[in-house]
DNA sequence: GCAATCCTATGCATGATGCATAGTTAGGCC
DNA sequence: GGCCTAACTATGCATCATGCATAGGATTGC
């Protein structure tokens, strides 16, 4: 019983502890690049998968296509996307592309999500970073559904530090 | 230089856990109750600390005292939520409560984030599982600032679930 | 009893988003 | 070749959440 109420208290912290550090990265988005959520997480999106369409980003950030749309039109009003020419000839898509501006912001928006976990993780001896790690990669599958919401999960991700392999995720196609 | 390459994925990992199991817990909102996380956060507030004011309310949630009005005004109109008289003879403030109604949504909103963390938890033996809170325990506390918003970070936290002297965000005033 | 302060409430504006719809291109089938 | 369907993009319209500015009522201290 006892136990019973240890473990709810470690998941409530679990969960306490998930939000504040979502909270600190839109927070730290905010004030590095003044985007929301949605934009950072397509900056992020264009800025790792270049030229991909906007159907196939709306996947990936969880939104309608009319969203997704007025979206990319005001990344691009504010100089940091491109709408390319069709995809490998295709006149119905646009590739969409980060400009050089766009480029810095993608840059800083994950360099701004590092330091938010770093920050946090710096309370950890390495011993216990590398600990907490291993069961935090145990745990991510559980969370996750199959489907399109696979991709979803990694809309902010930094994939420069992400090893496919490895990546608890699979990321099928 | 493959031990950094190694801390940033963790890291990387932890980030995108965390989102998940935001993401998952607000989806398990709306399906469970149809309220979003702002609405939430609000009537598990009120429903942990009865009686408090509009004013009170707004800093937990960490809403602009208009956004917090209308939003009790929703709350109200949908019969979970009761503006009683003046918070110790106070007739300026109003003294929210929950309905049976909103008991109810209250309860099924605890429920269902603890679903969430409990089907993520899953993953692990009870010994991960212990070990995890304690590194959380640990880590949460670098994550939160001195001010307003370390309530903030409990706004949808079981506070039954939570033994206040080992919070460890500091409960002050 | 008056001024400063605090709490609540409301008018107005804005931004993000979804739904419904339309235009354009591609590809397959006759 | 011509046509139908599917896929991608774009836009008009509506809604919701939220912030800013302002106003009114209550409390408190001098």
């Amino acid at each position: 019983m006892t136990r019973d109420l240890e473990k709810l208290r470690l998941e409530n912290i679990l969960g306490a502890m998930s939000l504040a550090l979502v909270d600190k990265m839109e927070k730290a988005f905010g004030t590095e690049t003044g985007l929301g959520p949605s934009a950072v997480a397509a900056v992020i999106q264009i800025g790792s998968n270049p030229g991909l369409s906007i159907e196939t980003l709306r996947r990936f950030i969880a939104l309608t296509h009319s969203a997704t749309v007025r979206l990319v039109d005001h990344l691009v009003e504010q100089g940091l996307v491109l709408r390319g020419e069709g995809i490998e000839g295709d006149r119905r898509s646009k590739a969409l592309r980060l400009t050089d501006k766009g480029d810095d912001v993608f840059g800083r928006n994950l360099a701004a999500r590092r330091g938010v976990i770093e920050r946090a993780v710096g309370a950890l001896d390495p011993e216990e970073t590398r600990s907490l790690g291993q069961l935090v990669e145990k745990l991510l599958p559980a969370l996750v559904d199959m489907g399109d919401d696979q991709n979803v999960v990694c809309r902010v991700c930094d994939e420069a530090a992400c090893v496919r392999e490895r990546c608890p995720i699979s990321h099928m196609s």
